[in-house]
DNA sequence: ACGGCTCGGGAAAACGTTCTCCGAAGACTG
DNA sequence: CAGTCTTCGGAGAACGTTTTCCCGAGCCGT
């Protein structure tokens, strides 16, 4: 009933905590009759490793922070779930700290998460620049994987997609389909997907049109500014939104039907991240879905390998390439709406 | 750079290991002067406890599990957010479990977090019945709070919402905006949820109309199923879909659209939970809002009222007041549609 | 002045592991 | 057959706390 430990299974076993320890840990051979005793004894009294004294003595507590600005940012449930999965296969658990986009709360669950001894940390870092001090002290301590937003340059190991490749699919799918007048409204956060997606409209949206780098809205990756943005950028009628996320383009959307505007006959709206709601919206959003499972698949292979294999080898910056869904939010100019 | 302990600050005060743990424990009185050497000391070095050395002696890891069956239900990362930021405050880390919906990974899930030595758990149980051996094995040995979802009789203490409350609140609703023919899309599993729900249409119903109880159509909570079931209830032509929670409703919004369907004109649409995205669909989904934010207190407290004073007291359910949020599916059946 | 206090402080025993030594065999080698 | 390796097993020292003792000094009461 109560906590079972090694010396009750040494004595249940008549041999000594020392060789209980090691047939369970298997770290050092072991006669096999007494390997056998001693793993019939532990499956007897329901033997369960007490995680805080292994913890203690091997200075490891198989246990890995993850920290995230809002877990209700609709793109970050999926990826916890993948990231979480990858772990727990690795028999580790997982820490998790809301910060609530506030980077002196980050800094507080880092600290405290540190305190805890966690074996590594996983970082979505809440702003490129406020998060860098806390987060760069953490990876002097612990190996430390920045996922999805960077932190600056060369502040620690970082795992994301790329936002550049992603914009490229985008503006040659509005290429493609006979769009002309491009449009975009993105967020001016110093937050690196901002940035670079931003950076990327720029760099490409040019050999499209040339007049398009210069339009260009920017706000906050929320659906009220993709209404608001409409407003501001309507009147010149594109005949293309490009959207910096998928809550922009939802928010787009919706003000657009409001208006009376024909997507995609009119206008086509894309989005970014491939939130769930991209799908369900009506017209469904087309937009550049994140490879979420290998985002985190690489994150966690990246952890162990740090863990593993000494803190060796060069600061990494994996860029995974994206996927683009086409919806019917940007179905070709000429087309019938499909049906739904 | 490396771990301080309390003897390197012992040594810098000139005092013992044992005095220094008292003045930053504050366990008992220590001389004045003594008491400020040594935060001087800890504070100078940088002094940090190790959390797993605590927990081994102390035998309470301030840590609490929290299970679940599937993170991307759009429902919980609100609730997540909600109860980390409660455990927080008090102190304690979070160690995240989510199970996809498998009652085997949920009792493995649980048995790890148990040898994890969490000092209670947060449940939300994936199935009613076959997560119950799990769940009151673990509630034997810890704290254990069931949420959202009940789990059998006489498991363990619980919070949710009033589902039969909150289905009240929605036939009023559809009652006093005259609608007649009502008809509810629902879950058929044993979650309490949804037998809750279930349940409370079918009491509440016949006095709206005397055949709605008979009108029911039953599936999971998806978006799919939404669909599905309208294709067998939208011969009936009701007036009004009662579902049972956003999801559904969402799906049912989608194929009414595509029937070409006036919502709320010819029907209304009710959904439950609240979730982000019934407020973004259009039409926007008249719900019943969970009182998230005391769900996550109520939850925090019984657990921390456990965790202190003994486990004394007869095992709990707690029931919260839901909302009724009126949107755009469910305007009165006269009245135009307003604009969104 | 002396037995009881409280009060500030230290030594040391836990807590349950892992891991480094050691020792006692037996199995080789020469 | 003496010596040197392996192999299996035990004793016991860590790991960094918390907590239980215990001790000495001052202080009160009588």
């Amino acid at each position: 009933m109560a906590d079972v430990t090694l010396k009750d299974v040494a004595r249940a076993s008549g041999c000594s905590i020392a060789t209980v320890s090691r047939v369970l840990a298997g770290t050092r051979p072991v006669g096999a009759e007494t390997a056998h005793r001693v793993r019939a004894a532990a499956e007897a009294l329901g033997y369960r490793p007490n995680h805080a004294a292994r913890a203690l003595r091997s200075r490891a507590t198989g246990t890995v922070g993850l920290v995230l600005p809002q877990i209700t940012n609709p793109f970050y449930p999926t990826l916890v779930r993948a990231l979480t999965h990858a772990l727990h296969a690795d028999g580790r658990a997982v820490l998790l700290a809301d910060c609530d986009d506030d980077p002196a709360a980050e800094a507080e669950h880092i600290a405290d998460l540190l305190g805890r001894r966690v074996d590594a940390l996983l970082v979505i870092p809440a702003d490129e620049e406020r998060s860098r001090a806390a987060v760069a002290a953490a990876a002097a301590r612990v190996p430390l994987v920045l996922m999805d937003r960077g932190c600056g340059p060369g502040v620690a190991d970082s795992v994301a997609v790329d936002n550049t490749a992603g914009m490229a699919l985008v503006l040659d799918h509005l290429a493609a389909t006979g769009r002309r007048t491009v449009c975009f409204i993105g967020a001016d956060g110093t937050a690196s997907a901002a940035a670079e997606r931003r950076g990327a409209y720029a760099a490409g949206a040019g050999a499209l049109d040339p007049g398009a780098p210069g339009r260009v809205a920017l706000g906050d990756f929320s659906v009220e500014w993709g209404r608001a943005a409409v407003d501001q950028v309507w009147p010149a009628r594109p005949d293309a939104l490009v959207c910096a996320n998928d809550l922009i383009a939802i928010g787009a959307l919706q003000r657009l039907h409001r208006l009376g505007a024909d997507v995609p006959g009119e206008v086509a709206v894309t989005g970014f991240d491939d939130i769930p709601m991209a799908a369900l919206s009506a017209p469904g959003v087309t937009t550049v879905r994140q490879p979420v499972a290998q985002l985190a698949a690489e994150a966690a292979r990246l952890l162990a390998q740090r863990l593993s294999g000494g803190d060796a080898g060069p600061q990494r910056a994996i860029r995974l390439a994206p996927e683009l869904v086409v919806r019917e939010s940007s179905t070709p100019k000429r087309a019938a709406r499909t049906p739904a």
